[in-house]
DNA sequence: CTACCCGTGCAACGGAAGTGCATTTATTGT
DNA sequence: ACAATAAATGCACTTCCGTTGCACGGGTAG
């Protein structure tokens, strides 16, 4: 709870309640997040409060957005100290067909790719699709 | 013109007037095509018909389907006898942040990725964005 | 020639992202 | 403690894109 506020905090962004229960949801839950997730956990709070919310974590680096090819946008928290603009940090993401949840594979940077003369790299999105953990029975 | 109509028969297409005069488009861009972009170049044409065309193609084989991050789908050709749906087949995009276009590096095949138990991977996408080639005044 | 299938067109829907503005809540200076 | 100010929240509305239902019409096959 405190650590929370303090993490916010550090990051710039000023913990509110609303601010600090969206985090809390967020670290709960151990895959990528979409607004329209959030909006459910939260009936109550109006749609475009949340959805700043995540917009304001994204740009002071609380969350990082992930693109998973489902055509919804998802956001899950950075790892403390992560420097996710950086190419050398970017970490791949697991979408499951079955369960359709899409989760962070935080220790499995994405590899890095020669390209032609001409190209260059500033950012990657690796997303792998097929079975997860929970869903394969192992 | 008679090749395309072949291409089309091969891959159980129908070869209508509407549907080589679409191919014709994809295979003169070089470039990533949305469907607004489709939309925009056949304006006498209905949306509802392009869409349809491309997602006849995209079923056939005759093009793949390329989500590259911007929250629009592209389509483009795929490359005679290529396997698109085949993991080991997969090539790489990149997105220019420039000029906003998006092209297949179909010789750079996505890398097989060790993962961690329980996951099976079936489909893979990797998107690299920064400076395209034309951009990079090189 | 006729019946049918499939391509095309028109209209409408639905989800999701985003914006402008009013209102409430928190923060700061006096 | 109070007023002035800034930030966060809520409501309404918009836009964009993908998608579907239905009706029409021309080509294809029996
Ligand atoms: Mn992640
Ligand atoms: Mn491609
Ligand atoms: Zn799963
Ligand atoms: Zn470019």
């Amino acid at each position: 709870m405190k650590e929370i506020e303090q993490r916010l905090n550090e990051n710039g962004v000023r913990p509110t309640a609303m601010r600090i229960l969206i985090y809390k949801y967020l670290a709960e839950k151990e895959v990528a997040i979409s607004l329209t997730d959030i909006e459910t956990a939260f009936s109550n709070a109006d749609r475009t409060t949340l959805f700043r919310t995540l917009k304001t974590f994204e740009k002071k680096g609380v969350v990082h957005q992930i693109d998973d090819g489902t055509g919804v946008q998802k956001y899950a928290l950075c790892e403390p100290g992560c420097n996710c603009e950086l190419e050398q940090d970017l970490h791949l993401h697991f979408h499951c067909n079955n369960c359709d949840e899409t989760v962070c594979l935080t220790e499995h940077k994405i590899p890095h790719i020669n390209l032609p003369e001409g190209f260059v790299a500033e950012d990657a999105n690796l997303v792998l699709k097929g079975i997860c953990d929970k869903c394969s029975g192992q």
